[in-house]
RNA sequence: GGAGAGGUCGCAUAGUGGCCUAGUGCGGAGGUCUUGAAAACCUCUAUCAGGAUUACCUGAUCGCGAGUUCGAAUCUCGCCCUCUCCGCCA
């Protein structure tokens, strides 16, 4: 959310923000439109309610019908009124929870990926004396990957892995869980199960509401009924709660961790290492990257957050600090990738600017994403309400930036994709050979 | 799943329709006293919104939302959450 006061002083540069990212500009007029409203109807309450309590002081001590009647004439016009500003409101939150954030002046204006720049590449593609295979081959040839009873069990985009491939799963979690704890970050596993308010909160929700899995369908009769009691919970009019979805990152649950509080800027920053499984729908997503683990519908993550002071050149400071937690996990593992600043049109309405990673993957033979990197300023610090006392007394939001560590299919196949042998096997990166307890698949 | 208790200012508590402009204690800030410190004493101590803009005025907020009333922290209803006991269970 942004202040509305910066709304009101600067209506062009945030519809000029909303442009930049593809979005209609129409609800920055909205929300001013709404704002008047809203304040033309307050001003006139508050008048109305001032009379009514010096009314009610008076029959305190002096009970005349008269004074009845005339508070009771009171109450009659501000039930009139009191709705409307309700209505009003409510509105105007709409709207206000619909305004996209802008954006950083350093970050390029386009209409989408085209406009993106190679901030830098590191590391060469991986020379191959043979024909090299994509991770699906390699998944179903070393036994590590079945899509075949994924899709049958999980429908679309299931997939089991086996063998070698769940003890990598479990090593790459751990690998980057040790690498933040090394550097201060806090470990947190958060529940992934989370209210409507805490998507609102992260800013995925309203635009993203699509992509992620209401966990309870808001209509009880939609649901198949495979069991008995799946009949009693269809017939019961009240046993379903509302509202919950499954998170697609731990962001969000993160986001939401400190929502309410007023923390201190003596405990700033704040990082957190989150790992959780995450559910995507990739509805927008349908004909791409049909085959293998490359876009699931579930997968592992860790994700790194941060909060630190209402300072941009604090946040630039720690969204590099961030790329670089990533980076060093890359060059760990003696990836190929390049970095990319995203530009305007190919950025998520929350980010005020954003890098994403792109690891080498010689079975797509290109760059596939397997980090995002972004500054959120105040954005969802004022959806949540999370502030902290500054030092000089006064109360800011705090500013929120988070990464991806290490997110686990797209890290799998870009291990098995640039590590397979000529025979076959799989070599697994010396970093991570303690993590998983052996250094070759085959 | 059954039964009960409860959610009040940063924390702890008081508050059963107008004396609440929410009291008291703790914690925090400033001051008096003192060579310095402690103690004691004094003052201040929430947030949001609107309107003026040194200072101010008004409104809202006692978990959230409705309702009753001229008037609600207080009464009624719904929801959310916490705790205790019993039952079941990974």
């Amino acid at each position: 959310m942004i202040d509305i006061q910066y709304i009101r002083d600067n209506p062009d540069q945030i519809k000029q923000a909303a442009i930049n990212k593809n979005l209609n500009p129409d609800v920055v007029d909205q929300v001013l439109d709404l704002d008047q409203k809203r304040r033309a109807l307050e001003t006139e309450i508050q008048q109305l309610r001032a009379k009514r309590n010096q009314l009610n002081d008076q029959l305190k001590n002096e009970r005349t019908d008269e004074l009845i009647q005339e508070s009771q004439a009171l109450k009659q016009q501000l039930n009139d009124k009191e709705p409307e500003l309700k209505q009003v409101n409510q509105n105007f939150t709409t709207a206000m929870l619909q305004v996209p954030n802008t954006t950083l002046e350093e970050v390029p204006v386009g209409k989408d990926s085209s406009g993106n720049v190679v901030v830098k590449t590191v590391g060469d593609k991986p020379q191959f004396d043979f024909t090299p295979k994509n991770h699906i081959d390699l998944g179903l040839s070393l036994n590590l990957l079945d899509v075949d009873r994924g899709s049958k069990v999980a429908g679309y985009r299931g997939y089991y892995l086996k063998n070698q491939a769940v003890a990598m799963q479990f090593g790459l979690m751990r690998y980057a869980l040790d690498k933040l704890n090394a550097k201060g970050f806090t470990s947190i596993m958060p529940p992934i199960i989370n209210r409507k308010e805490a998507f609102v909160n992260s800013g995925h929700f309203p635009w993203g509401e699509a992509e992620s899995y209401a966990l309870i369908p808001d209509d009880p009769d939609t649901l198949d009924i495979v069991s008995e009691l799946g009949a009693q919970y269809k017939n019961s009019k009240l046993d379903y709660k509302s509202d919950t979805y499954l998170a697609g990152t731990a962001e969000v649950p993160l986001v939401s961790f400190h929502a309410g509080e007023t923390l201190n800027e003596k405990d700033l920053p704040i990082t957190y290492a989150g790992f959780s499984p995450c559910y995507r729908r990739e509805v927008g997503n349908y004909g791409k990257d049909t085959r293998g683990i490359y876009r699931v519908h579930e997968f592992m993550k860790i994700e790194q957050v941060v909060l630190c002071v209402n300072d941009f050149d604090e946040s630039r400071k720690w969204h590099e600090m961030l790329l670089q937690n990533a980076e060093e996990m890359l060059s760990d593992f003696g990836l190929h990738y390049q970095v990319l600043l995203m530009c305007t049109g190919d950025m998520g309405e929350p980010q005020m600017k954003k890098y994403d990673i792109e690891t080498w993957m010689p079975g797509r033979d290109t760059f596939g994403e397997t980090a995002s990197n972004s500054i959120m300023g105040e954005f969802q610090a004022r959806r949540a309400g999370i502030k902290y006392r500054a030092a000089d007394g006064t109360l800011k939001y705090v500013h929120m930036l988070n990464n991806t560590a290490i997110a686990s299919s797209r890290m799998l196949i870009a291990l098995w994709e640039n590590y397979q042998q000529k025979d076959g096997s799989i070599k697994i990166p010396e970093a991570l050979v303690p993590y998983v307890g052996f250094d070759t698949i085959n």
